[in-house]
DNA sequence: CACGCTCTGCCTGCG
DNA sequence: GCAGAGCGTG
């Protein structure tokens, strides 16, 4: 009868059932009721520990803790025969420990949100692993997707129709230009794009235009973004559209206003768990709150030492302070990294150990220490990429690695051209992301404005980008008139257009007009009569922006690709929806923002920003351009907190590697059109010596190369770049030759047409042909086990056979 | 009204 | 180094 000895079988029951988790995950995934923070470190299987914890409230409730009914002496012989079965039958387990459940809850009353749709797709897809039909019905989602959905039902209390458009970043950025023209503000006193930051962050801090004013000094550019923000606003309401920080925002103050929306949410949702906490804004951290009120289940999970969104609005402190704002909150770290070998954890560790700003945590591992990291000076650009180019051919070759294990990281954008241009010269298969998006390709918007308009004729912004387009006649002077009118009678400009013999001004192009008009009639009378992806053809013929690309040359065949890509989806989406509308489908189009980013079935390295790589993982790594000014960024160099959002993006890239790091620098680098000298990242440095091999960090800063070096860590940095430019010598002899894995060879040797050649990837071949380019020979070469392939001489280190 | 040329300015970027 | 914006001309 008594539970003390009855409590240890439930729980090794379940300890049973967890078994492949550690005692920390375990004990986040028991803590059930009240609020839970639980720290998890890079690689330490949060995710995991996120769905089954869902798994576990709708399985078991609050099993665990709770005390339960006695059981009789039969019940305890037959669970101690169930502890010690071998095989585990993990269904049984599940069905026997259903008898302990407490309080389950459904799967409709759980709420997880994620930033990305990629982490919540995959959240999506292991519950669904575990719970079969059941996770359907837990909303799991972005908090884009989530507070949309909220919208959708409650919007009109705030005035809007429910079927509101969504702007994405450059629609607003649009419309906030149109604005700064129509007040007169000059481009070069105040950038639209710094307006846009500063109306967004206003928003994310929940400040209003009034507020915004209120609070600011009476400064030209505080008053100015006042004022744009203001007209920015109405130019929204009008529209009846949304950007994305509205979606947030427009959602907390249903909650915080309206009885009925939160009733609704406070009770349907017993349990609230949001991933990358890290990331959260004060509105994103403000809607948890309002959501969670009722039942206070509220698990946060982040790391704040991946926090690296500062930048866009999230506070680190929503994480550093959540004990604060929930006295009673538990915390649960995960320090144990499943990732990494013990060298790159030690680096990663020494790094982040110099910020101040956080909670602190250590991550260990089991496993082995493995190779050091790697660090390589290289002359420039070019030959830093050719580096990375032969040392991931090398580690393929060796047997290593495959590509898609590789991937190539870096800071700025900017970087990715150089890289990409050597790789696809070496010609190693390679995969560059984080370019232009899907959804933010031209034509892609172009078709997506055309049905925005179908779908509400009322959004001007989207009407003016297709108005014209293709070339139809009604050029800037007609737009121009036709928009002055509709400001005059307050009317949309689509209305306005309509009745365009009605207005002299707009005579000269009436006919056109009323052509065009009566196109987006038509649309729009097909759009509640005929499929998606019929309205689309309809839309892309009629309108004549298929003829528009198809008379274009070779750049437009891709354009037409990817528009083929968008119809591909949107009949995606009509298989996946029953009642497939157009609104439901622009919805989609704009909260994804990208089809599937990251193809993990291609066998190819991946070239990407460290930002993008958050959350993912690789065998080796590659961070080129580990350069003070470019990593810290220049930007970051006067203020400690900037500093400190770098050390966290280092410390993400570095622990996105699970066997090999490889840092290098150029003495030498091109970039935004501009030579610069850099001397290594401070956060080299960072990393204890004898964690690293390759080439000395500290010898190449003594000899001069930065003689302001040592200035960084007193913190009194101001190395302008024309001074590094004048000091510097531009390119030091006896810089480390570009190396196939590592043996010393000077690339410069030329074959000829018949020679036997062996390239590092492709293997041997005979020289068909050797034409010389620029300074470089291209060759054509018959190889032996790939075929014939063209490659510069320069890019691939050939050998003599 | 449309097209082509020059000029400038640039981090990171989810939804 | 490249893209988008602005300006001038046919």
């Amino acid at each position: 009868m008594n539970t003390q000895t009855e409590k240890p079988i439930k729980e090794r029951l379940f300890d049973l059932l967890y078994e492949s988790l550690n005692e920390k995950q375990r004990e986040a995934v028991y803590q059930v009721k009240g609020p839970l923070l639980v720290l998890a470190g890079a690689g330490s299987g949060k995710t995991t520990v996120l769905t089954r914890r869902i798994a576990h409230l709708i399985r078991f409730g609050d099993a665990v803790h709770a005390s339960e009914a006695p059981l009789s002496d039969a019940e305890r012989v037959a669970l101690e025969e169930v502890l010690k079965a071998r095989p585990v039958d993990r269904d049984l387990l599940i069905e026997i420990l259903k008898g302990f459940a407490v309080e389950p809850c459904e799967p409709w009353q759980v709420l997880a949100i994620t930033f990305t749709n990629k982490a919540a797709g995959e959240i999506r897809a292991r519950l669904e692993a575990e719970l079969k039909e059941a996770a359907n019905e837990i909303w799991a989602g972005t908090f884009h997707s989530i507070c949309v959905r909220i919208l959708r039902r409650y919007i009109t209390l705030l005035g809007y129709q429910s079927d509101f458009s969504i702007f994405d970043a450059d629609d607003s950025k649009k419309l906030i230009t149109s604005i700064l023209k129509d007040l007169n503000v000059d481009e070069k006193a105040l950038s639209p794009r710094e307006v846009q930051n500063e109306i967004s962050r206003a928003k994310n801090a929940m400040r209003t235009p009034e507020e915004f004013a209120a609070r600011g000094s009476v400064d030209f550019f505080s008053k100015t973004v006042s004022e744009v923000y203001t007209v920015y606003n109405q130019r929204l309401f009008e529209s009846n559209a949304l950007d994305f920080d509205d979606i947030l925002c427009k959602t907390v103050s249903l909650l915080e206003n309206f009885s009925e929306p939160r009733d609704y949410c406070q009770n349907r949702f017993r349990y609230v768990l949001v991933d990358e906490y890290q990331d959260t804004n004060p509105v994103q951290f403000r809607l948890v709150q309002l959501i969670a009120a009722k039942h206070r289940n509220v698990m946060v999970v982040g790391d704040d030492d991946q926090s690296i969104y500062k930048f866009r609005g999230a506070t680190i402190e929503n994480i550093l302070t959540f004990d604060q704002s929930y006295p009673d909150a538990k915390c649960v770290y995960l320090e144990q990294n499943y990732r990494s070998t013990g060298n790159i954890l030690a680096a990663a560790n020494a790094v982040i150990s110099h910020n101040r700003e956080r909670k602190g945590k250590k991550l260990w591992c089991d496993a082995e220490n493995g190779d050091k990291l790697q660090y390589f000076r290289l002359g420039d650009q070019e030959e830093e990429a050719s580096f990375l180019v032969d040392r991931i051919a090398a580690l393929v070759r060796d047997g290593k690695c495959e590509y898609r294990d590789c991937a190539v990281l870096y800071r700025v954008g900017a970087q990715a051209n150089a890289l990409e241009s050597v790789f696809a010269k070496s010609g190693l298969p390679h995969r560059q992301l984080s370019g232009l998006r899907f959804y933010d390709r031209a034509e892609i918007k172009d078709i997506l404005a055309y049905l925005c308009v179908v779908q509400n004729p009322a959004d001007d912004l989207h009407l003016l980008r297709i108005v014209n387009l293709p070339r139809r006649g009604i050029g800037d002077t007609t737009i121009a008139a036709a928009r002055a009118i509709a400001q005059t009678e307050s009317k949309t400009l689509f209305s306005v257009l309509n009745s365009a013999d009605q207005y002299p001004e707009l005579s000269r192009a009436s006919a056109r007009i009323k052509e065009f008009c009566n196109l987006i009639a038509i649309f729009i009378e097909a759009r509640d009569r005929v499929s998606l992806s019929e309205l689309f053809s309809k839309v892309m013929d009629e309108s004549g922006y298929t003829a528009m690309l198809e008379a274009g040359g070779k750049e437009t065949a891709e354009k037409l690709d990817n528009i083929r890509e968008l119809v591909s989806s949107a009949i995606a989406y009509e298989e996946q929806h029953e009642d497939a509308t157009l609104a439901g489908f622009l919805e989609e189009a704009a909260l994804i923002s990208d089809i599937d980013n990251y193809d993990e079935s291609a066998n190819a390295v991946v070239l990407m920003t460290i930002h993008s790589a958050k959350g993912l993982e690789f065998d080796y790594v590659f961070l080129p351009g580990f350069e003070e000014s470019i990593f810290p960024s220049s930007r970051s160099w006067d203020s400690d907190a900037q500093l400190e959002e770098e050390r966290r993006l280092a410390y993400v890239a570095l622990t996105r590697a699970r066997k090999g790091v490889t840092i290098t620098t150029a003495a030498t680098r091109l970039i935004y059109g501009h030579t610069t000298y850099n001397p290594v990242s401070r956060f080299a440095e960072e990393i204890p010596p004898e964690l690293l091999e390759g080439d000395p960090i500290k010898k190449l800063q003594r000899e001069g190369l930065f003689q302001k070096a040592d200035a960084h860590f007193a913190g009194e940095i101001r190395p302008a770049r024309a001074i590094a430019e004048k000091t510097l010598a531009p390119r030091r002899p006896g810089i480390r030759q570009t190396t196939v894995a590592g043996q010393a060879q000077k690339a410069k040797e030329v074959f000829g047409a018949g020679a036997r050649v062996v390239h590092p990837m492709f293997g041997a071949g005979t020289v068909l042909r050797a034409t010389p380019m620029a300074q470089d020979m291209l060759y054509e070469i018959a190889f032996d086990e790939v075929g014939t392939k063209k490659i510069m001489g320069n890019y691939a280190k050939l050998t003599k056979e």
